[in-house]
DNA sequence: TTGACACCGAACCGTACGGTACGGTACGCA
DNA sequence: TGCGTACCGTACCGTACGGTTCGGTGTCAA
């Protein structure tokens, strides 16, 4: 378990982590904006937590879970709502959307990719970590204190909308979707793949849809948005 | 500020309530299963707590708000958990659902009957107290700690869901519906009239569409869902 | 070898909260 | 008039948790 460099988080702003020199061996940059290996093993017990615990744990418990001080935790994220913070934020640099068609767009290919986008949506929202996640969040969200559903928020279904609206004006600059208003248009999308959900997830209903099933709702729902909206 | 009778209740299941007698003058029996007035102002004022402090309240705040002892609380209530089921049951039992058109359909009348309730679900479902018990109710799922999740579960989309099939599969046998599915149409009404809303609002984003805005998204979505089921 | 550093583990502190107990008061009833 | 009951207000208790402090250990660099 080699030990690496540790930068002070400002939990807010993540910093450019005012680190002394490059760091040992282990400071590897992927994915997780300054945060170094161990840390990143310490998020990720945090979401692990989250999973199986849902936002009531201590941070005793994260220590044991993560096999480090309370005293670390609190040198590198500040207080338990940075360490939260921190933890959702890493969860969301993990999260990729699937690629769009760069290309002319065909009738085939913007099919494929709202499919592919329903599917890749569907997917995340009835993950386990994702259920956790959002509960934390909206649960925050209500005694404000934490800015943890803006993160959500901006990573969730903001995120989603930023992807989906440009496919969409694509789609109606090839003459192969016809709407006046995009976020008519994208709220007419979400809600033929959402649906009801997520709700019923985050209020503990089990519907765990396969993989088969959520590729049966994608479709469903993109033929009737595209029976809404497709031309020709 | 009169005292009434105060049968013990059991939180799970409320019970015929083993009460002595009639109860003294002010015992009335409106909507709230059992409950005496003074309990049903104590409950009022845990909603209000919900709403403003959103489940992180205590106890003792509960008592000072409702200007009765925390002694009193434990003896009815059993516990906070009860405390607080009481209150979203309490609430759950004031929702009123729009009426239906119980008469032969029309066009017209299902087209009404639909934005009526569309028009109706968002403003429950954007209302501040409508957010605050999910909120709680999200919460309490993730920790499994109560039935809150339950509870909304059954007074909300299921609800909605049990009180909108009847309403399609009677459009359906006037032949003004299409669908195979009714459960996938309901998916589909459902979607198109919440879409993105209640996450966000869950999450903290503040739009509260006025009735205006209200009235005017229900008619798209039921539009829209029309225009995918509707026959003729 | 020595010192600085980063970390672990555990003990510690203050507080807030759930839950209980108790004294005091208003009221109905015999 | 006196008793029982239902309630309020407050004090109290135990515990759990956020956050701090401290002693001890491994590592690296001079």
């Amino acid at each position: 378990m080699t030990r690496a460099a540790h930068p002070i988080l400002t939990p807010e702003r993540p910093a450019a982590a005012a680190r002394g020199a490059g760091g040992s061996a282990a400071a590897s940059e992927v994915a997780g904006e300054g945060l170094s290996e161990r840390q990143r093993e310490v998020l990720d017990a945090v979401l692990k937590l989250m999973v199986a615990e849902g936002d009531g744990f201590s941070v005793a418990a994260v220590a044991r879970a993560a096999s480090c001080s309370k005293e670390t935790l609190y040198k590198w994220f500040g207080d338990r709502d940075g360490l939260l913070t921190a933890a959702v934020r890493w969860q969301a640099s993990k999260v990729r959307m699937p690629k769009l068609p760069s290309d002319r767009l065909t009738r085939e290919g913007l099919e494929a990719a709202l499919t592919g986008f329903a599917e890749s949506w569907l997917t995340v929202i009835t993950g386990d970590l994702s259920i956790a996640l959002n509960r934390a969040a909206v649960a925050h969200a209500g005694s404000g204190r934490s800015r943890l559903g803006d993160i959500v928020l901006t990573n969730g279904p903001f995120a989603m909308k930023r992807r989906i609206e440009p496919l969409l004006e694509a789609g109606r600059a090839a003459g192969l979707l016809g709407f006046t208003d995009a976020a008519d248009a994208f709220r007419g999308f979400f809600g033929l793949v959402v649906a009801d959900t997520q709700i019923r997830l985050l209020l503990g209903d089990d519907i765990r849809p396969d993989p088969a099933e959520i590729q049966a709702i994608s479709a469903r729902a993109v033929t009737k948005f595209l029976l809404l909206h497709g031309q020709g």
